[in-house]
DNA sequence: TAGAATTATACTCAATTTGAGTATAAATAA
DNA sequence: TTATTTATACTCAAATTGAGTATAATTCTA
């Protein structure tokens, strides 16, 4: 069996956490407050210390309990980052694979600035008042000029950014930004050396420190998908809440509007929701007040591929 | 910013990679051959080593080559594992992470022994047949009685193994091959010392080394899941095939039967398929061969929560 | 060589789900 | 008291799904 021998250059696992919640249509993720103005964010995160840590789950909270302190709800792995020149790596200084967390909470405060919209570091995602210009006014001539001499990457931009009739995947978060990345057009490929980057970003949208964008891109897009077979939004939901406030959450992650009278039909018939009996109050007409059943945490079915339910192979025709 | 001390323990990350294929009817994985015929099996595996591999990627690209050299199509990261004591770790030595992949591959061989049936590992997996007995003969009674001590993952229980009228879901195997694990039932629990652990394996199903077992579980999980929203099943096939072999490539994989005219509906028009012209010859009549349309590498929507076209809030009622 | 068996494919049909509305109710604001 | 705002109920056609029946084109077998 092949291990790796001493004296080979050291490890170092860090543990990033998204960390994700709405407030009142607004996106938001937190980031650390310990950096002075002028700097580009970061969110919280710490080496993952097997001695210390039993699991790294344990270890990023720990890092998030020190550095940000927020309640999370439903946490889980996104994916372990390793390539080399992504994490801007002094030469002689132990290798880093960064593994990033997804984290939904539902205390989002207003009162420190270290929520951040998530909107401002990917402007392109939201479409709830349609395509944003910026697609059709600068990343698209600038991709398409990339692409010119990457025609190998072509297929994979089409299906990104929903080119030629292809319809736009919200939850293609992530390659959309590697793409941006790749070509170029994020301050993160120039601060990460790569020899096409242009000096000042072409693309709009504040970076993050290390691979911390490419972390939350991560998150956002696995939220997005994952919103629409686990029920994983009442972790971004307050006690109680109204239909209303609900769509909003589900709209606000998404990046799209829906059709509110569908969205209703949908989510009471899909056995969730508990009415209170309470009501909001708010301007127009008051709205019923829900919670979340926690009992009925089962899963609803998908379309598409679907199973049958019990029949065997003899039971055919 | 924080990062580790010189003197601290050694991170050592193991790249294993679970190769899947399907070859008539049968569900195979690729194991490594230098194991005497006693021992339990192995995936392919080995050390990330971060300065002859550029990414991770290409470590196990190196692994699997000079292990088993088995041509991998789709390749996929799966999940990094790092709780402590998964790994039969001997005091002292470096930490093991392991980064478990996920690759597919349509030249499975009959030849050699080293593919090996996947639900042997996980035989309560199979439904094809209708729902194996050992579940209730077996599982249950077993599962129910740690249950009774373990209150608390009661509804984990309920979830993954679809009990009280909750439906059998396939993709939840990682799900219960580790309530399994816990529970103390499976060969590797009593391997890694776990104090509740059976010492002869309760349930049936043989064990593999290390944390390959759970790591298959992920792999199987993942594909099924993926199988429904993804054109993943193509990496399966030959250039070729007729749409019942295809059918009995997904039934294999997701353990179950499918209703064959519907399966041909569906998968017909959702353009993935461009006909040949030429014909198969078995016993009933010619069957149709198919082969994979790669241009048309789009992807169906999804039901549930459905994002409606490019309406914006204006157009509202 | 004529069925019988086997496999493939076409077509039907009711039930359900989806997409996109219209209609109405209950509050506050002017 | 009327307009505005928001919530909720209900309708309806189109599409999709689940479960069949019917028929076609082969090979097997008596």
């Amino acid at each position: 069996m092949q291990h790796s021998k001493p004296g080979e250059p050291q490890i170092l696992i860090d543990l990033s956490t998204a960390i994700i919640g709405t407030d009142g249509g607004t996106f938001q993720c937190r980031l650390v407050e310990d950096d002075t103005e002028t700097k580009t964010g970061r969110l919280p995160f710490g080496p993952f210390v097997p001695d210390q840590h039993r699991t790294m789950e344990i270890g990023l909270r720990q890092w998030v309990g020190e550095q940000v302190g927020v309640e999370l709800g439903h946490v889980e792995q996104l994916y372990t980052f390793a390539d080399r020149g992504r994490q801007h790596t002094t030469p002689g200084a132990p290798h880093v694979v960064s593994v990033g967390y997804l984290a939904l909470t539902n205390q989002t405060g207003g009162q420190t600035r270290a929520w951040r919209d998530i909107y401002n570091f990917f402007p392109w995602e939201d479409w709830r008042d349609g395509e944003p210009s910026m697609l059709a006014d600068i990343i698209y001539p600038a991709l398409d000029s990339w692409l010119a001499r990457h025609a190998e990457r072509r297929a994979s931009a089409r299906l990104a950014f929903g080119r030629d009739g292809l319809p736009w995947g919200e939850e293609y978060v992530l390659e959309r930004y590697e793409l941006l990345y790749e070509a170029g057009l994020v301050a993160e490929a120039f601060a990460d050396g790569r020899e096409n980057a242009m000096p000042t970003p072409v693309v709009p949208g504040e970076a993050l420190q290390l691979d911390h964008r490419r972390i939350l891109a991560t998150a956002v897009g696995r939220l997005r998908a994952k919103l629409k077979y686990r029920p994983v939004i009442f972790d971004l939901m307050p006690q109680t809440f109204t239909l209303t406030q609900l769509q909003h959450t589900a709209e606000t992650v998404l990046g799209v509007t829906l059709h509110k009278q569908n969205f209703r039909r949908l989510v009471e018939k899909s056995g969730f929701l508990e009415a209170t009996g309470k009501m909001s109050k708010a301007r127009g007409r008051p709205a019923e007040l829900f919670k979340f059943r926690h009992q009925e945490r089962s899963e609803r079915p998908l379309a598409g591929l679907r199973v049958s339910s019990g029949r065997t192979r003899s039971s055919e025709a």
